[in-house]
RNA sequence: GGAGGAGUGCCAGAGUGGUUGAAUGGAGCGGUCUUGAAAACCGCCGUACUCGUAAGGGUACCGGGGGUUCGAAUCCCUCCUCCUCCGCCA
């Protein structure tokens, strides 16, 4: 949620910023309507206080007169307050509404996109960052996707899923359950060791939580919820982690805080089912070790590359072809001010497959959570959040598991296999 | 799940209807003293909204929400959380 101040101080930041996102027209009026609610908002704050305080003023010295014994005059300083609180009442309802429809319009907002954002509405604009420099892996015209692999060799079973829960929950067995563990206690070491801190979150969180990161209001369909109790389940370990710190206020000298999580992660995925979600491509609960980090706003865009760095290395010791894009305007997520994908190139399918997202949100989480620091002067200012999938495991499986494939068994790659135990799944 | 108790500032802990945003202590910050440090002493030490160029005002907040009252941290209702005991249980 961008902060009101901000919008009416950077009005043109602000438009200029939405734009890039593709909006236009009678959609940027809502930026002039936030402003105007915003002055009723201030103008009824005023008239409420005021009464409010003269109200005080009476109440006191009532409280005085009676002190004094003067129980009469105490009496006759009585009249005139019902009318007074009557209309106190009165504002106070209108500054409730006024406030819940301008909270209301900030939600339907989204972040600005940094000034290196790229212009573009689809995907297909998204820039590439970083290209794959060496030679695409080729595969013999006999090469299997990962999800005929997982047949030869017992790795997951799909339908097992759909008898268990629905479609899209895969069951892994076997070795398949095997890598599975072995790559969440990879990626989990391999944070740790950059620094970050190990959490093991919830995986059911309450709405304010949820509301926290963004996912309410504004994504409520993507998540499962439980409606008995009225709590969702996690669509990513970024909405309990980062969580963590809401409503606090933390010493400047303790930025960054960087955290690390694996969970597993929910997603309804509603409507997006097509022709290209077979396999592990697209479930709807999947593991992901994810990394957070709270940082000082100017720092945290050096922090977003060294976020980028941390990804790198893993797909590099996964051995995996990857590039990097730098999503456009259009693409980005609600939340995000700048966001990297990592995509690993599956040989067998021929596509790539997106495995990680990098973001910064600069104060967009920070200013619903309250999630703020005390600089050096002891003023206290919004912090910025970033956060990045390192890495999401089933997009990652079915890579690893198309590209090594041998006519001896799927090749375990070297810095995996001290967790597998094994270094080629057999039949 | 049942019975009882409790939720106050960064922490501990007073406060049971009237200038209480809240005693006191600790921590923290600044200062005096000291070669330095400690101790001692002095001062500062909540957040949000709002009016104001500023100085400085106003309002709200003592777990959340609602109510009683001219006035609520203090009384009432309700929800939540924690603690103790019992039950159940990986």
């Amino acid at each position: 949620m961008l902060q009101v101040k901000i919008i009416r101080d950077e009005k043109q930041r602000i438009l200029t910023g939405l734009r890039k996102r593709n909006w236009q027209g009678a959609q940027l009026k809502v930026i002039d309507q936030i402003i105007a609610l915003d002055d009723d908002r201030r103008a009824t704050q005023k008239e409420l206080d005021d009464l409010l305080a003269e109200q005080n003023r009476v109440a006191k010295q009532i409280g005085q007169l009676m002190g004094q014994g003067k129980k009469d005059e105490a009496e006759n300083a009585k009249s005139g307050v019902a009318a007074m609180k009557e209309k106190s009442k009165e504002r106070e309802e209108q500054l409730e509404s006024i406030k819940s429809r301008l909270e209301d319009l900030l939600y339907s907002v989204p972040n600005i996109p940094h000034k290196t954002v790229p212009k573009g509405k689809t995907p297909e604009e998204n820039k590439v960052f970083r290209a794959w420099k060496g030679e695409l892996p080729t595969l013999p015209a006999e090469a299997k996707a990962h999800w005929d692999l997982a047949k030869d060799y017992n790795l997951f079973d799909l339908e097992l899923g759909v008898k268990l829960t629905g479609a899209g929950f895969p069951v892994y067995r076997g070795q398949g359950a095997r890598l599975q563990r072995a790559l969440i206690q990879f990626f989990l070491d391999e944070a740790v060791k950059a620094g970050y801190e190990e959490i093991m979150p919830p995986h059911l969180v309450n709405e304010a939580t949820a509301r926290g990161t963004g996912q309410l209001p504004d994504k409520e369909a993507q998540m499962y919820t439980c409606e008995r109790d009225n709590l969702y389940l996690i669509p990513t370990a970024e909405v309990p982690v980062t969580n963590i710190m809401r409503d606090e206020i933390v010493p400047e000298k303790n930025l960054p805080i960087k955290m690390t999580a694996y969970t597993p992660c929910f997603r309804r995925e509603a409507g997006a089912w097509g022709a290209h979600v077979r396999g592990l491509n697209r479930v709807h609960q999947f593991d992901k070790i994810e990394i957070v980090q709270i940082e000082h706003p100017d720092r945290s865009y050096e922090t977003l590359q060294g976020m980028l760095k941390h990804v790198m290395g893993l797909l590099k010791k996964l051995e995996l072809p990857y590039r990097i894009l730098l999503l456009c305007g259009g693409d980005m997520g609600f939340a995000s001010a700048k966001t990297y994908d990592f995509e690993v190139w599956s040989a067998a399918q021929q596509r790539w497959l997106e495995v990680s997202s990098v973001s910064n949100f600069e104060t967009f989480q920070t200013n619903r959570m309250q999630l703020r620091y005390r600089d050096a002067d002891g003023k206290i200012q919004l912090a910025h959040t970033l956060n990045g999938s390192a890495l999401a495991l089933a997009r990652i499986v079915a890579a690893l598991l198309e590209n090594n494939q041998t006519d001896e068994g799927i090749r375990i790659p070297k810095a995996l296999q001290k967790y597998t135990g094994f270094s080629m799944i057999k039949r």
